[in-house]
DNA sequence: CTGGTACAGTTATACTCCTC
DNA sequence: GAGGAGTATAACTGTACCAG
């Protein structure tokens, strides 16, 4: 069976749980803002047998993670989880190195800035900062955005290796099929632009009132890729100030997080490196179609 | 319509032994 | 000591069905 877990996975793998995958995936079905969900949207929002579910969400509930609410019968997420959350982001170096300068880009633009990291196939923010009067779609830390249309997104992408990155846009491929071409011609264009500026723009190409650039920041070690983002409402900004100003100062925003990295005692990172072009050999990068191509 | 359960079949895990 | 192969068994899954 095909289903939220299985999707990219191995066909065989013996250090995989699959119960512990069912769990999580049970526990992702919840998204902020919607509230309760009953045993019946959470089997049909997993693509996992009801029985299943029932199970699953009984032992989520007697551990704290999920509370039932009688009254509805439905199930919603338990104060342990928040506390999952919680360890997870505040012991993240990169959040701390990254509050000031995203906060000094959103007052100084008028903008929304964010550090976001990958989460499955989208891209879930970890800081978020908004200028004074920015007039924007709210986005707080935990929201998912798509990562094959916003500038985030494909700024991460870009700055993964080779073989990772094949992985991840092989499973956009199969999620956007009906929409692969357009994708494709968003990937190339911003894969282009971040090999020769350093940032990427998008242009209402995920939310039609939204704009943006991403620029990406990885680890020395070549692990826990990140990446950037300033983003407005398109009729705040011209598309020409948005390649001729935020692109550059995103990208010194994303150097002065390298720098504060290195400078701050880390307690688990490696200090993050310039992202660098990666090329097919010959100096050039190759196209997304070869790339999705294996 | 939704949640819950019994049960047979399937799968994952733990354990032991062996090799490097 | 680490890791792979084989095996027994515990745990999990999904179908069918029932109850509210």
């Amino acid at each position: 069976m095909e289903n939220g877990l299985t999707e990219g996975m191995p066909a065989k793998d013996r250090q995989f749980v699959t119960a512990l995958a069912r769990g999580l995936d049970i526990l992702r079905a919840f998204h902020a803002g919607e509230g309760m969900l009953g045993n019946q949207e959470i089997a049909h929002r997993t693509g996992l047998p009801k029985p299943t579910v029932a199970r699953l969400t009984h032992t989520l509930t007697e551990l704290g993670y999920l509370n039932y609410i009688r009254r509805f019968r439905k199930y919603e997420l338990g104060a342990s989880v928040l506390a999952l959350g919680y360890a997870a982001i505040s012991s993240m170096d990169v959040r701390r190195a990254s509050r000031q300068p995203l906060e000094q880009l959103a007052h100084a633009l008028n903008a929304s800035t964010a550090l976001g990291g990958r989460d499955r196939h989208s891209m879930i923010y970890l800081e978020a900062c908004r200028g004074p009067s920015v007039v924007a779609i709210t986005h707080d830390v935990g929201t998912r955005v798509p990562m094959a249309s916003t500038a985030m997104g494909r700024a991460y992408l870009f700055s993964l290796p080779d073989v990772d990155r094949n992985k991840q846009i092989d499973a956009i491929r199969r999620r956007w099929r009906d929409d692969w071409t357009k994708v494709k011609t968003g990937l190339d264009r911003s894969f282009k632009e971040l090999a020769d500026r350093g940032f990427c723009v998008t242009w209402g190409e995920w939310l039609p009132e939204l704009c943006g650039v991403g620029v990406p920041l990885r680890n020395t070690d070549g692990t826990a890729a990140y990446a950037v983002n300033a983003s407005a409402p398109i009729y705040q900004i011209s598309r020409d100030r948005l390649e001729a100003d935020w692109g550059p100062r995103l990208v010194k925003v994303a150097r002065d997080i390298r720098t504060g990295m290195a400078a701050q005692p880390s307690t688990a990172t490696a200090p993050i490196a310039p992202v660098r072009p990666m090329t097919n050999g010959n100096g050039a990068r190759p196209p997304i179609a070869a790339m999705a191509r294996r």
